[in-house]
DNA sequence: TCAAAAGTGTTCTTGATACACCCATGC
DNA sequence: GCATGGGTGTATCAAGAACACTTTTGA
């Protein structure tokens, strides 16, 4: 089967920038490319898109047939549209970041197929296309995203301490908080609901477990309510 | 000339949600489309993605083609995919926001040939395609910008008095604002500056003009420095 | 009893809000 | 001299920043 068109199309690909939290530091998911060009190199998943697809029901399928893991959040940010950014053909790529929850994959965790791994955002290899380019934007989004939407309970496991709370954004925004205020701003915001289990990691005092309230948070949005931390 | 491709490949287009301001509210440029589908209609500017052109440069020469206006600010806001948004085969868009000086275009303010036209956003016709969306989106996005970035200048002349921008604000943010609080906020933010000049329009006080200090503005992001009105 | 992380309040400073009158001009 | 929009200051309140010690547990 082909297709035949009076003018040359760009070829429209999607890409997608996965985020995962070790506990300590934000890392990314990458693969590595098994065919030229860049072959050997590591990459961002993503492909192109189909014709009877949307672009995010594109990037689940690509995600799921390369990593095997699910996205929590995925969210599109950018289209890519350099000339040359394929040594092939022009391609346009429309790019994603998206938040899993290391913790409840342990599949995905254990992606360490040789062909799919995390990597520290701190310390990314050399990327094929301009897929660092892509990487970077899609830190920048997430920092900013953060700060008035409450995307990081998406990282962390469904139940989190605080402290947990704290090293994510700490992590994220890449400066160290106070650890007094940080839990008087995140509580006073009122989407956070404390349950009545504690965990103890070692010696030392069990720490309160919270979960985010997804419908209270839109149930205060709905008010008008909206934060900057 | 024709294109053989393997398999199907969604077409990319480009559109723009040109925003004009009056000196009393918001504005979008449309166009009336001539041919099927949706002949008649009103819709926005756009088409599609040529092989050796970025998205940018397409949506530029597009609104060039189209509607003869220059945009001073133009950013890519989102990727629009649903399958059936163009009823005659599957076209994926990317969308941009676009700001113009009304004032500095005789052109474009008289583009009145009947097949361009500015409306009001507070009462748009009925559009083509999935395009009361997009521009619905490019609203949002135009509001949530403004809060912190220096947009909003690119709609207004070169030189302007703070009552103009003080209405500009206002019309995007959809409220009134304080007087005093507005000109105090705005001008400790340090990168307007104050004109020789004043303007007088009618029986009272002439107005202090002002400009916008890009250099300045640069000189204040490089320290850090950001805003949130 | 010691080490290690959890948990907790107050003071101070800064920025946001609310609010009312005089000024310069053209007619 | 009057109507019209331009221009200014202060007092109050709320939110953010800085800062140090006690509690609970396991080893």
């Amino acid at each position: 089967m082909s297709f035949t068109y009076e003018f040359p199309r760009p070829a429209l690909t999607v890409d997608a920038v996965v985020f995962g939290f070790d506990g300590s530091g934000l890392q990314i998911l990458l693969i590595r490319r098994g065919l030229e060009p860049f072959a050997g190199q590591w990459a961002l998943p993503g492909g192109f898109v189909h014709a009877g697809e949307t672009l995010e029901a594109a990037v689940r399928r690509e995600l799921e047939e390369e990593t095997s893991v699910h996205a929590v959040y995925l969210e599109q940010f950018h289209a890519f549209s350099a000339i040359d950014r394929d040594p092939r053909e022009r391609v346009v790529s429309v790019a994603f970041w998206a938040l899993v929850r290391k913790s409840d994959h342990r599949a995905a965790a254990a992606t360490d197929a040789a062909d799919a791994q995390w990597f520290p955002i701190t310390d990314l290899p050399p990327l094929a296309f301009d897929h660092a380019d892509i990487a970077a934007a899609a830190v920048t989004q997430l920092r900013e995203r953060i700060r008035s939407q409450p995307v990081g309970f998406s990282l962390l496991p469904e139940k989190f301490t605080l402290t947990e709370l704290q090293t994510l954004y700490e992590a994220i925004a890449g400066e160290s908080l106070d650890k007094r205020n940080f839990r008087k701003r995140i509580l006073a915001l009122g989407f956070l609901t404390a349950l009545a289990e504690s965990r103890s990691s070692g010696a030392h005092r069990p720490a309160q477990l919270f979960r985010f309230n997804l419908t209270q948070y839109q149930r205060l949005v709905r008010r008008g309510f909206h934060f900057d931390l």
